[in-house]
This record gives C-alpha cells, sequence and structure tokens, in this order.
DNA sequence: GAGCTTTCGCTACGACTCGTAGCGTAATGC
DNA sequence: GCATTACGCTACGAGTCGTAGCGAAAGCTC
C-alpha cells in the first residue's frame, strides 16, 4: 500500500480493517459516481471512518484508487488450456472481464492520465498493475518455448523488446476496444485479434 | 463546435477569434498545468475573455478540451509511400508524433475517461477525434486493394469488422506504448509492430 | 440613422470541495 | 503506568464551480 517497508514499533497500530473498508468504498463510490464526482469526504462517509484517517494513509485522490482498483487484478493467471493460441485467448479474455467492470472503467483511464504529469504515481501504477501483466506475457512465452512453439531465446536484448510490444499490442487493443470504441470483447473478437497476434510474430520471427 | 447547427440570424455575432483564443488558451493551460489543474477561470483569463463567455459555449471541461484537442488531429494525412506497410508505418509515426505533444497526452485520456459515463460526450469524442483516424484505416486498405497489396472485399460485415480489429490494435498499441509504458515509438519500434500487424493480417486472411 | 436582437465583459454570489490544524480519546508496546 | 501512535470529530481559510444580473457593444433590418 502507501509505506509498508516503514513499520513503526510502538503506539496504536493502523486499522487494517479501516484499510478494506476505505479501499472498498473507493470502489463503490467510483461504480456510482465515476472518477470526477467522487470526493475523498463522501468515500470516508461511506468506510465510516474519518476525513483526516484517509489523508493520513494516502496523499490524494491519485494514489487512493490506484490502490482500489489494483486489487482487481489480482485474480489475473494465466491458464494452462493446452495451445499458446488458447492461452493467449483466456487471458484476454480475463482482462476484457476486469475492463468490463465499471470500478476498473472509471478509475484506470483517469489515474493514467493523471500519471502523465505525477512520475511518482506512473510508478505506482507501473508496479502495482502494468508489471503484474506483464508477467504474464512472460510466463505465457516461457511456456509455448517449452511446449516447443516458440523458438528458444536469440538475443537477450531483442527478446526483451518483443515481450515489450506484445505486451502493447495486447494491453493497448483491449483496452482501446472496450474504453474508447465501446464495444464488447466477445469469443469472436479475441480469436480473431489472437490470429493476427500470433501469425504476425511467427511471420515476422521466421 | 457546439451547436453549428443552429445559425441565428440577428444580433451580434459570436466572434470567431474569441473562439480560436479559447481552445488556444485551453491547450497552453493544458500543457502547464495538465488536466486536472486546469479550471475554466483560468482559461477565460489567459484568452483574454469573461468566464461567463466560455460557459455559454461550452458546457463544461469536457467539452471544451474535448475541442481543444481535436484541432490537433487535423493533420493527420495518409501518406502515399508505395508500399502499404510505409503507409502504415508512416500514419503510425504521425499518430505517435500527436501523442509526443503535452497537450494532446494531458488532454485525451482524460476526456475518455470522462466519456465513460457520459454518453454524449463518448459521441463527441467520436465524431471529432476517432472517426477521423478510423477514416485512415479505411483509405489504407481501399489503396492497398488498388495495388493489389490486400484482396477485395468479400463480406461486406466481415470487413467492417476487420477494420474495428485492425483500428484497435494501431491505436490501442501506440496509446498504451506512448501514455501506460512511457516510452518512445521510435522507427525501430514502428517497424516491428508493422511487421507483426501485416504479417498477421496476411496469415489469417490467407 | 432608429430599433431590435444577441453577445460580451464585469461583478457578485451561494454552494461545494479541498487539505490542514487542533483537540480529546482509544489502543498498543515497554 | 507511561510514552507513542492512531483515531474521530470539529472548524477553518482557500479555491473552484456555475449562475444571475447589469450595462455596453456589435451586428442585422427597415
Amino acid at each position: 500500500m502507501q509505506s509498508r517497508t516503514t513499520a513503526p514499533r510502538s503506539g496504536r497500530p493502523r486499522s487494517a480493517a479501516a484499510d478494506t473498508a476505505i479501499l472498498a468504498a473507493t470502489r463503490e463510490a467510483l461504480v456510482e459516481l465515476g472518477w470526477s464526482k467522487l470526493t475523498l469526504g463522501d468515500v470516508a462517509t461511506r468506510a465510516g471512518v474519518a476525513k483526516t484517517t484517509l489523508y493520513r494513509r494516502w496523499a490524494g485522490k491519485n494514489e487512493l484508487v490506484v490502490d482500489a482498483v489494483a486489487v482487481l487484478f489480482d485474480e489475473l493467471e494465466l491458464p494452462d488450456c493446452g495451445t499458446l493460441a488458447a492461452d493467449v485467448e483466456g487471458v484476454v479474455l480475463q482482462f476484457a472481464a476486469i475492463l468490463a467492470r465499471p470500478e476498473a472503467r472509471s478509475g484506470l483511464m483517469a489515474v493514467v492520465a493523471e500519471s502523465i504529469r505525477d512520475e511518482a504515481l506512473r510508478e505506482r501504477i507501473h508496479c502495482s498493475i502494468v508489471e503484474r501483466q506483464k508477467r504474464l506475457v512472460l510466463e505465457g512465452r516461457a511456456r509455448a518455448q517449452r511446449r516447443g512453439e516458440l523458438p528458444p531465446e536469440t538475443h537477450p536484448g531483442q527478446a526483451s523488446r518483443t515481450v515489450d510490444l506484445i505486451f502493447d499490442m495486447v494491453a493497448g487493443a483491449v483496452i482501446h476496444r472496450t474504453l474508447v470504441s465501446a464495444q464488447p470483447v466477445d469469443e469472436e473478437w479475441v480469436q480473431r485479434f489472437t490470429a493476427v497476434l500470433l501469425g504476425g510474430l511467427a511471420a515476422a520471427e521466421g
């Protein structure tokens, strides 16, 4: 969360229940009010805590919403469906399911927009959300290499850039489809997308 | 802009100079302050108009910023570089150049985030920004078909979904690379991306 | 020019949110 | 018991919002 490293040794400890209540109240307020109309005073009232308690734990609205939304990505896992294509389709559907939830839709884009002018916030998002997604790409590639569906590493530098490219293409396409085009990520779209992506990678590598 | 259809016939006409001054002031404020700290009062002062004039023309901050950012996309054009791959690379580089400008970075993501809970705003963004980009995809496909690089239409419905898919992949990847990964869209990245995209399309269609 | 219509700049206003300070109280470790 | 920290509560100045009201300015029609 905010400062898990520094462990105070004496005095009254911070209520862990308050943390979860605040984050849940934040998601609830995101659903009902959206980002712009969400106020910290309202979140405090919903959570049953004082407004000052909120400010003692989070620097502001941005940091609070990042933490509230980040837990939604805990459920992201890489399913083992037997083939690379099926694995990719499974992850994309999971990612799309998270983005379909209103608290994620309202919060994610807003904090990313804020992070453009706030380097610390960008780092926070990167650690608690982005890196967790990127790990799935790395896992999927390693698994496909073990299956023989992908060739092993050639140059470590080039492999890293390829992972970055894949990650931007997958996450970018799903986000754009969901939040900009405002159209559903259904089975058909996922299959067509996966076919283009994997077909392109095979054509580019081979 | 706001209500171009209704044309008043008598009385003092609205100052067109004020419009451009306000939009320019909005972009200037976006660069200096970013989305969250941008206030309409400040924009009015920068533009040299009264705050009430702003509210007479735009419903609020969202609509104003959409119009201010939309003009940045006027310069988007489809270059004729001879091959489909070169055309795609050219458009992607143009798109990335726009997203590299701070006024676009600060404003675009924020209004898209707001549009999630505001259908009218989403429609406004779609007409003045998204549709303009999508037109380039249609043009590029038609040109590639004339060159023989792409097969002519099979089913009109399927062709439309393919265009949607391509559009989400191109725009999504560039936006994600620029605003989430915060890494530059340079020549190398564009070439690798284009190779994967076109290779995948060829593999999926053929 | 006279008269009508609409816009413009300006001021002021209530309502709201922000983030903080101060205080007394509650909960822990030593 | 004592020091230390967290908590709830209240109050506050500062800032923004969006609107109302006014007189003046700028166009069109006759």
